[in-house]
RNA sequence: GGAGGCGUGGCAGAGCGGUUGAAUGCGCCGGUUUCGAAAACCGGUCUGCCCGAAAGGGUAGCGAGGGUUCGAAUCCUUCCGCCUCCGCCA
């Protein structure tokens, strides 16, 4: 959600971030509304002022006779108020539908382009390895070691659905631990569980609908809202996120609370809709997957949000260091953003089996997204905090992968394979998994 | 699944149709006092929107939404949450 006052004083500059990213919106119709909505206000709050003055007599009022006078008075408001009451209400609410709709604007430091073919390699890890025999993908690695089982998958869940077995599962259960520790032992974060099916308003908080509606799968048995409907949760950022907005309009954190630092390894559910046909084999794109997932809810200050931001992708790139695997970081364009972010990047793992043998860029798989919101999802969460002086501040709110198994195990495997078809397994996971070699 | 109760400001807790943004206590902030502190005393202490340069004023808000009424924290209704008892299941 952006700020309404603001977009009333530079609308220039909303207008300029949807096109930047793509999204066709039309601000001057919200502020047509907008203006309508306040108008509408402005005349209910001085009638209503009138009114109350009235009322307020009655009550003082001895006289039976005087009463009843005075009652007829205040009654002529009433059809009036109650006109504009329903005018301002109702124009509010689509003033309020189409600012959901209206992106926030991409920051300066991101460059423009018009989809991920124009985003901006920033720095490489590692070199790509060479294999003196002909490497095989992660699908035959797996098939050949009995690490995952997709005809299974397919058999009992559906497409884009798979069994972990013995060495994958161990492999699997692996990364996501050592991305915990890492994340809870050395870099402070607090760890948590968290709820994978939420109510809807914890999805429009987050900004994942109404946009993202056809992304998530929908639990319960009847239509209407509050009758047990829930959305199951694409990433663990939807409760880190909405973790620490109250319900109601009070203020829970003082400034010194923030920054909260919030971790946790949840089950992650996608519906992928839209994408047939795309990355249909293998571990790449499934309906479900586990993901360590890092929040950051901190002070509103634009500095303090870029620092998390390349702090937050460090510890990704730390992680991916530890495990050898080679990578490379990526600026996301103004195109490739989705509407609630004001920067995003993302980290491409080095997949073998996707490397054309031509072009590198080919062989690059994305494996983390770390997006920075600024207020965006503060304020459709209502997350706010007290500053110093006591001011009512909406916070920042960050977040990252740590790391997503099992695509993750798409470049362990294939980078870690052998001549002989076993797979080595990293030295920083042998003490989870309990052996060398798969 | 059935029966009942509850939801008020940072917290505790009154109010149950009339000038109540809301008594009282605690907490917090400022002041007086003190060599300093405690205690005591005095004052202040919510948020959104609108008007205003500001001081200030208007309006809305007592879990959330809707309704009744000249007027609602107080009545009705739907939803959300919590609690107690019974049933069912682990």
């Amino acid at each position: 959600m952006i700020d309404l006052k603001d977009l009333r004083q530079n609308p220039d500059k909303y207008k300029a971030g949807a096109r930047a990213k793509n999204v066709s919106v039309d601000v001057d119709a919200v502020l047509t509304l907008d203006e309508r909505a306040r108008g509408a206000q402005a005349e209910f709050d001085r009638l209503r002022a009138e009114q109350n003055q009235v009322s307020q007599q009655i009550g003082r009022a001895k006289d039976p006779a005087e009463r009843e006078a005075l009652k007829a008075k205040a009654g002529e408001f009433k059809p009036r108020l109650q006109q504009l009451g329903e005018e301002q209400r109702e124009v509010a609410a689509k003033v309020e539908g189409l600012l959901l709709a209206i992106p926030q604007p991409p920051d300066d430091d991101v460059p423009p382009g018009r989809d991920a073919s124009d985003n901006v390699v920033v720095r490489h890890w590692g070199e790509p390895p060479t294999f003196d025999f002909k490497p095989k993908s992660h699908i035959e690695i797996g098939e050949a070691l009995g690490l995952f089982d997709f005809r299974a998958g397919a058999k009992i869940a559906g497409s884009r659905s798979y069994f972990l077995k013995s060495g994958g599962a161990e492999l699997h259960a692996a990364v996501i631990r050592l991305a915990l520790d890492m994340m809870t032992r050395e870099m402070g974060f607090t760890p948590m569980v968290v709820p994978v099916m939420v109510r809807e308003q914890a999805m429009k908080g987050t900004g994942f609908f109404p946009g993202g509606r056809d992304q998530a799968y929908r639990v319960g048995e009847v239509e209407e809202a509050g009758e047990d409907v829930r959305f199951l949760t694409g990433t663990a950022e939807v409760a880190l996120t909405a973790y620490a907005a109250p319900e109601n309009e009070a203020v829970t954190l003082n400034e010194v609370d923030l920054p909260l630092k919030l971790t946790a390894a949840s089950t992650c559910f996608r519906r992928e809709a839209g994408t047939y046909g795309k990355d249909t084999a293998g571990l790449y794109r499934v309906h479900q997957f586990d993901k360590v997932e890092q929040v950051v809810i901190c002070r509103n200050d634009v500095a303090e949000s870029k620092r998390w931001h390349a702090e937050m992708l460090g510890y990704s790139e730390e992680l991916l260091r530890r495990l050898k695997l080679p990578h490379r970081v990526i600026q996301c364009c103004t195109g490739d953003l989705g509407v609630k972010n004001a920067s995003m990047l993302d980290i491409e793992t080095w997949m073998p089996s996707r490397f054309d043998g031509k072009t590198q860029a080919t062989g690059y798989g994305e494996t983390h997204s770390a997006s920075r919101l600024y207020e965006f999802q503060a304020r459709r969460l209502n997350l706010r905090y007290k500053d110093k002086e006591g001011k009512v501040r909406f916070c920042h709110t960050l977040n990252n992968t740590v790391v997503a198994s099992p695509r993750i195990l798409i470049p362990i495997l294939e980078n870690y394979q052998n001549a002989d078809g076993s797979v080595t397994v990293p030295e920083v996971l042998r003490s989870y998994v309990g052996r060398e070699v798969l």
